[in-house]
DNA sequence: TTAAAAAAGCAACATTGTTGCAAATCTATT
DNA sequence: AATAGATTTGCAACAATGTTGCTTTTTTAA
């Protein structure tokens, strides 16, 4: 495991350091998406809140991780699975977040749909989040 | 207009008040959706922060504005066109965030379409966010 | 018009996110 | 293995955003 950590890290080209590993080691341990919030309370009081902050930022720009849109006010994120290059994102799955557990997962089987737009308005990106209960919780 | 959005108001058993009716205007004259940022800049300086948020907070309670999900970090609200029921929003239509204008347009006549859901899932409420270029940029 | 209820405004605070800079750490090279 | 240069971290200070309790003002219903 910490070798891989290891590998992703090289392979975005990034200089490994503690924290990244840290962070990188929550996600990949965890099945569900993660906040910022969430991250600070798990990793312990081992690091400033800046550098949580700017990890997030560059895993994002380098592809290691995602932004799932959120009903509420709190950013979330989540691996990518499907190697996403640098500053491109192109995960075409949808996200599923649990009413009971209130965790959100990736469901990287489930493509979004494709959507009928009226004319004039052309599409790039599409976001499905779906909300209801878990595998775990039903 | 004004008889409109006294007659809003009544309908869900909220007193009519200076700082409702004035938001409940910005909903009406704004095409797309708002965050609470922008009712302050709109609204001058007339009114408290906290009389926003709680404004905002009770409209969406009483169903008269809904809240749209978004991958940046800012809640975003627009009017609920099909009389949601208090507390009980049953939008089923899409959400179209511009790229270039950065308006986010509420798609009344688009429906969510339907997810195939993994086994042990069940889905309750579904949001979709298309990106892309707007009717009045492209 | 007035009494009771509701909302607004104020102040103080809590949380979340940002920026500049000095100290510490990492990488590549010798 | 040691070192120099580049990168990252942590700190401090700040800015923006959101929350709570309480008093004053406004609204509603009689």
């Amino acid at each position: 495991m910490d070798t891989d950590i290891r590998e992703i890290l090289k392979r975005s080209q990034l200089s490994v350091t503690a924290s990244r590993e840290k962070i990188l080691h929550l996600f990949l341990e965890e099945a569900g998406a993660l906040a910022h919030g969430d991250i600070e309370k798990k990793a312990g009081e081992k690091f400033d809140r800046v550098t949580v902050y700017r990890t997030l930022q560059t895993f994002v720009e380098k592809g290691i991780i995602h932004t799932i849109p959120t009903v509420d006010n709190s950013i979330r994120y989540a691996l990518c699975k499907d190697n996403c290059a640098e500053g491109h994102h192109h995960d075409h799955h949808i996200h599923f977040v649990c009413s009971n557990c209130k965790n959100t997962y990736c469901l990287d089987d489930i493509v979004t749909p494709d959507i009928k737009l009226p004319k004039g308005y052309s599409s790039s990106h599409i976001e499905v989040v779906v909300e209801g209960v878990c595998k775990s919780c039903s």
